[in-house]
RNA sequence: GAGGGUGUAGCUCAGUAGGUAGAGCACUGGGUUGUGGUCCCAGUUGUCGCGGGUUCAAAUCCCGUCAUCCUCCCCA
């Protein structure tokens, strides 16, 4: 017999742990929700195609890291390596870029990469994203990322920081390409960077091995040799971001791994993870939408990995979910008082408090045991004896202060209690 | 995909001239026949990651494998 265990790579998030990945996820998705991003609910695989045209073929995620098979169909799909892909077919495919632009759209969810898992790397992660769709506005760029910002500040973090750059478009990045490619042919590259720089030159400039940073520390970038539309473009998020009190660093060695992205391109970078820091990132892809049948429409978006941000507010020392599991913890002495307990624990959690009570033959030692660890604030205790009177015992477990309560006062003196 | 570290109780870990296992925490019960968080006592829990090899004998040595962590790579 074996034992089962969870896919490689993949976390089992159990509580209290758990609720502290909910708060991470929810938080971030708020700041979205109160930026006017509308909820989308995709399916978790889509068309291996939509992925190996959407996300580009050259790319590391396509190439090796997908979770690909063939359906009962015949069909291949593939679980989503990333959220932007699936958002753009659903709005090509629901007619939305036909109504009022910008389309704005936030999703939460679990994306898939086959990849070697280490600390904060996992081959099923939990993101939130958004996507803003049809206008190309430098305001709009703006807005995406002080979203990102004011869920991460929401959750307390401090220690992250925003790396910024623009990566230009099809006018003035081909060009940049073929200068970049021949500046790096004419360096003594190793023969695996030497392919790196003829599938994907801009990546070669992120390279962190110290004797090769210092063979591209005169490599031109992208920066200097914008459109002087990309530039403009470019100040003017920059302009926004400082008006929105939205710190940033410009890197202009910024890469993304995905193959869409133009013009704007941002990391939220924390150094609490290990080898992986990007708790967040994303950047404007216009032509992708073109690029999956849809019409010319521009688009920015983002996706913050909430496994990651979760770790980085571990890294600070964050209390972010903590809240007990229940504020009140009933204790029954006796068969006869249990049924009565378990009404009116049922009666306290239909007025909206959060209530357990002590099942099983726990004695009432180790009920009371429990009504501590359960972080309740709140006990109810109550045996035959105060039955007959149509009392209850409310102990305050915080001073260990004690009293009898009529059963018809019980709902308010609790959530005065509670109140206090 | 490449290199390296680590795998002993639910958790954190002890356990080398090879002799089939321990501590703390946790959990359960009791001290307190109706009161937790402190204290005291008692008790439960192990395929020593898995498989094979060497040996009279393997948690301990060897090989393989899986998992995990770290680095490269890549990204959230």
């Amino acid at each position: 017999m074996t034992a089962f265990t969870a896919p490689r790579g993949i976390p089992d998030y159990l509580p209290p742990e758990s609720a502290a990945l909910l708060t991470v996820r929810d938080t971030l998705a708020e700041a979205a929700r109160r930026a006017g991003y509308g909820y989308v609910e995709l399916p978790v695989f889509e068309d291996t195609a939509l992925f190996a045209r959407g996300v580009g073929e050259s790319t590391d995620v396509v190439s090796k890291e997908m979770y690909t098979f063939t359906d009962r169909g015949g069909r291949s799909v593939t679980l989503r390596p990333e959220g932007t892909a699936g958002v753009m077919r659903a709005v090509i495919e629901h007619g939305l870029d036909r109504g009022q632009l910008p389309v704005k759209l936030y999703y939460t969810g679990q994306f898939f990469r086959y990849e070697r898992p280490q600390a904060g790397r996992y081959r099923q992660l939990l993101q939130v994203g958004v996507e803003a769709i049809g206008v190309d506005d430098p305001a709009l760029d703006a807005e995406v990322i002080a979203v990102a910002d004011a869920g991460y500040r929401a959750l307390g973090l401090t220690g992250y920081r925003l790396e910024l750059t623009s990566l230009g478009d099809s006018t003035c990045r081909p060009e940049y390409r073929e200068r970049l490619q021949e500046f790096l042919r004419a360096l003594p590259l190793d023969e695996e960077t030497r392919r790196r720089a003829e599938i994907n030159p801009l990546r070669v400039l992120d390279d962190k091995r110290p004797e090769v940073r210092e063979l591209l520390a005169d490599a031109p970038l992208m920066v200097d040799h914008l459109s002087p539309e990309c530039r403009e473009h470019y100040e003017e998020v920059k302009e926004h971001l400082t008006g929105l009190g939205v710190k940033f660093t410009e890197n202009p060695r910024l890469v993304r791994g995905l193959d869409y992205y133009t013009k704007t391109a941002f990391e939220f970078v924390h150094d609490g993870l290990g080898a992986q820091s990007g708790i967040g990132g994303g950047g404007r892809y216009d032509g992708l939408m073109a690029q999956l049948g849809g019409q010319e429409l521009s688009g920015i978006g983002f996706g913050l990995g909430v496994d990651r941000t979760l770790l980085a507010a571990r890294a600070e020392g964050l209390a972010v979910g903590d809240e007990a599991r229940c504020e009140v913890y009933c204790v029954p002495l006796g068969q006869a008082a249990k049924r009565q307990l378990v009404r009116i624990a049922a009666a306290l959690r239909g007025a909206g408090v959060r209530v357990d009570l002590a099942y099983g033959g726990k004695g009432l030692k180790g009920a009371m045991k429990a009504a501590g660890r359960s972080g309740a604030r709140l006990a109810v205790v109550a045996g035959d004896r105060d039955l007959e009177q149509d009392e209850v015992q409310l102990k305050d477990l915080r001073d260990g202060s004690q009293r009898a309560v009529g059963r018809a006062e019980l709902l308010t003196t609790v959530k005065e209690a509670l109140a206090g």
